[in-house]
RNA sequence: GCGCGCUUAGCUCAGUUGGUUAGAGCGACUGUUUUACACACAGUAGGCCGGGGGUCCGAAUCCCUCAGCGCGCACCA
């Protein structure tokens, strides 16, 4: 027996050796798998993404994901598991202007083509870091197929889909409200942005004959429509059109009646004015009545000229001076200090959003949602837990147009040009004089949405015939809109398959108290300590038993200490049974035992019940292999049986070793290299096959 | 406002399709240096399964209702 059994299981000193041991055997390649395999089994792994460490959320989609995937190249097929790095667009410029923030420089003024280049420095640097990461995590994931979201052909095949969407007339290019960061200077879509409720003050306004209520006067200048509902009998002496002169904030206006039902007839005074530019409701009136569309505010958030004296001013400065004015005016009537109304910001820098009308590309939903709703109706999809197909749906059936263009230059250029009224999209310039290319970039979700098609060589790569589609999505419940529906569209869109048949969902990583891990909390765990401190094996099994998919878990030391303490245990157990002579013929009684639980254990797998098939070997290895099989077997003991018993102790142990394999690889690797076996734990065959329905 | 989820032992959570005395880990308590392991072992205590109502031979599990908590979505100016 070797000495290193002598002391505690050291995860440190076996772990890297260990992965490299699998790297090298050249089976993370279900291409290199030995035997007969008929059947493919393919996971796509949410792309990490490549500007900083991985958290808590990664370890445990890694965990779940390399499960699964071990489990499945254990039972014979030919199993793949895809890695990949994402250049998150947005949000990795937003990581690199705050470390240009910190080096006193900003991105605004600098040469796109530089600032590129520098960010693709950046997150190669990091694409590194966080492979060698990943890899310490035990993933047995197919390297040699790894893909960046910036590859060559990634950047080709997204900027192709996009010229065969205009073909469809799937994406327009649209004047319409989009949401605007003023600091990031860019649009967002509708995920990018997270409303929350606050206390705005609600103002009431003496507009000529009418009472008006808002919480935004700062956009109020150039206010000339008044609008209310036609049924409202309360001004039915109004009609539609008629003009009427009044005092505004600087000076008198003509003002206009309009008449329109989108108007609350229930809310405020039922009368409202409009500024088309910078809310969705009054631009869709606007545009209905065909009425002036005027800018108010400019892309940095500052009053424009109309503004007058308020002109250059910050929003949050103006909205008071400007309230004082028409109070000096005689035209504030009342301030409502309790209303709470729903305001919109950034979800990365927490600025307001500010509604601008710009010429954006859009993704028409409707039709494409059509064909991932059908898909789900078809069941040829279906999501764990199930529950979130009805998110899912809620979603799909109230999506609105995408705006997929982004004003920042980190991401995948929109292949378009421009003269004039004409609009070309193309890759390359359009033939003739003054083409002017469209200088936006791709929302990421548009390119990521792909992924799975581009992972396996989607149109007419090898992979893509054998691997695709692929089997199950793995991710965040939180990804549940930003890109399982964008996933299951482009690959209905593009392949007529969706690219999965389930959609497995795990809850979040919170820390001890169940409160999410934020870095302005100070209460991020970082996966990297915990398992150079408790090992990875039982780093998996905390983040895996007990935890049910969709439900968020609190992330305790103290259970992974316990997981810790179960992974020597195992030591000590292979410890024993090493010490005696593998003779005798295994327990029929025991084997019949054990059998029973393989199969058990197998059905979870099966079912995506990892919490419990995890806690199921757990308590077998623990509380009746050593607890009391072990025990009884001690010569010391009366009755004991050690040696007839031998042969069932290298039997229940070779197979709890298998069926641990997937939960805890590195210490059941280790352990099997001691019993001298001519395979690799990570291929040798699972002890049960549900298919034949027995033990093998 | 709409939707989803949660509420089970001191703590963190399991409990697959309703079926015998409701489970785990940690913690607490009492013992044990028994040569695989003190990162251990043997054992003990602790729960009207959030409240109320219903269906059923039988409910932690299904239905209704109330309360508390969490999350998501939301163009009422």
């Amino acid at each position: 027996m070797n000495s290193k059994f002598l002391t505690p299981y050291n995860p440190e000193e076996t772990e890297n050796r260990i992965y490299k041991l699998w790297e090298d055997s050249g089976f993370f390649n279900p291409d290199n798998l030995p035997g007969d395999r008929k059947k493919a089994f393919t996971i796509v792994m949410p792309p990490p993404n490549a500007n900083g460490n991985l958290h808590s959320g990664h370890a445990l989609f890694i965990a779940l994901e390399d499960i699964i995937t071990r489990f499945k190249r254990m039972r014979g097929y030919k199993a793949l598991w895809l890695p990949g790095a994402d250049h998150a667009g947005f949000e990795t410029q937003v990581v690199f202007e705050k470390k240009l923030e910190k080096e006193g420089r900003s991105r605004f003024g600098m040469d796109p083509e530089v600032l590129y280049q520098e960010i693709l420095n950046f997150t190669l640097k990091n694409k590194e870091n966080m492979e060698s990461q990943v890899r310490s995590l035990g993933a047995s994931c197919d390297w040699s197929r790894e893909k960046f979201t910036l590859d060559p052909d990634v950047i080709k095949k997204t900027q192709e889909t996009f010229i065969k969407m205009f073909k469809d007339t799937l994406v327009y290019r649209g004047k319409r409200t989009i949401n605007w960061c003023s600091k990031h200077q860019t649009s967002l879509s509708e995920v990018e942005t997270e409303s929350v409720e606050e206390n705005t003050p609600f103002y009431y306004f003496k507009y000529g004959p009418f009472e008006i209520g808002t919480v935004r006067p700062e956009t109020k200048f150039g206010d000339k429509y008044v609008v209310m509902h036609p049924d409202d009998k309360r001004y039915a002496k109004y009609s539609h059109g008629e003009t009427l002169e009044l005092e505004w904030i600087n000076g008198p206006i003509t003002a206009t009646v309009i008449k329109d039902e989108a108007v609350d007839m229930n809310f405020g005074t039922g009368v409202m004015t409009i500024t088309p530019w910078h809310s969705q409701i009054d631009f869709e009136i606007a545009t209905r009545h065909n009425l002036d569309i005027e800018q108010i505010i400019d892309w940095r958030g500052k009053l424009l000229e109309i503004a007058k004296e308020f002109g250059g001013m910050k929003i949050k400065d103006a909205r008071e001076k400007i309230v004082e004015k028409l109070d000096a005016k005689g035209l504030l009537i009342k301030t409502d200090r309790d209303y709470k109304n729903i305001v919109k910001r950034c979800y990365k820098c927490s600025t307001i959003i500010e509604p601008q009308v710009k010429d954006q590309w859009f993704v028409k939903m409707e039709p494409l949602t059509k064909l991932a709703l059908d898909a789900v109706d078809k069941k040829e999809v279906r999501f764990i837990p199930d529950n979130y197909e009805k998110v899912f749906r809620y979603w799909m059936e109230n999506s609105i147009d995408w705006n997929i263009s982004r004003q920042i230059v980190w991401g995948i250029q929109i292949p378009a040009w421009f003269r004039g009224e004409e609009i070309v999209a193309s890759i390359e310039k359009p033939d003739g004089e003054g083409w002017t290319k469209d200088s936006d970039t791709f929302d990421t979700w548009f390119s990521s949405g792909q992924w799975p098609l581009f992972m396996t060589g989607y149109p007419d790569g090898d992979d893509y015939k054998r691997y695709y589609p692929t089997d199950v999505m793995e991710t965040g419940h939180d990804l549940i809109f930003k890109w399982v529906p964008r996933m299951i569209i482009f690959g209905l869109y593009l392949s007529g398959k969706s690219p999965f048949h389930t959609v497995y969902l795990h809850g979040l990583v919170n820390d001890a108290q169940g409160k999410k891990m934020s870095k302005s909390k100070g209460n991020v765990v970082d996966p990297m300590t915990l398992t150079s401190k408790y090992g990875t094996d039982a780093l998996r099994m905390t983040l895996v038993v007990g935890n049910t998919p969709g439900t968020d878990l609190s992330l305790r030391e103290d259970k992974i200490k316990g997981y810790k303490n179960f992974a020597n245990k195992l030591w000590n157990i292979a410890r024993f049974v090493l010490s005696q002579e593998n003779t005798g013929e295994p327990d029929k009684e025991l084997t019949h035992e054990f059998e029973a639980l393989a199969k058990d254990i197998t059905l979870d797998m099966e079912n995506y019940r990892f919490h419990i098939a995890a806690e199921k070997i757990y308590a077998y290895v623990w509380h009746r292999f050593a607890d009391e099989i072990i025990e009884e077997s001690k010569p010391a003991r009366a009755g004991g049986k050690i040696p007839e018993r031998a042969g069932t102790l290298y039997y229940l142990l070779e197979n709890s070793l298998k069926l641990l394999h997937p939960f805890m690889p590195f210490i059941t690797e280790e352990i099997w290299g001691e019993l001298s076996k001519e395979n690799l734990l990570m291929i040798e065959t699972w002890p049960f096959d549900s298919a034949q329905g027995k033990p093998i």
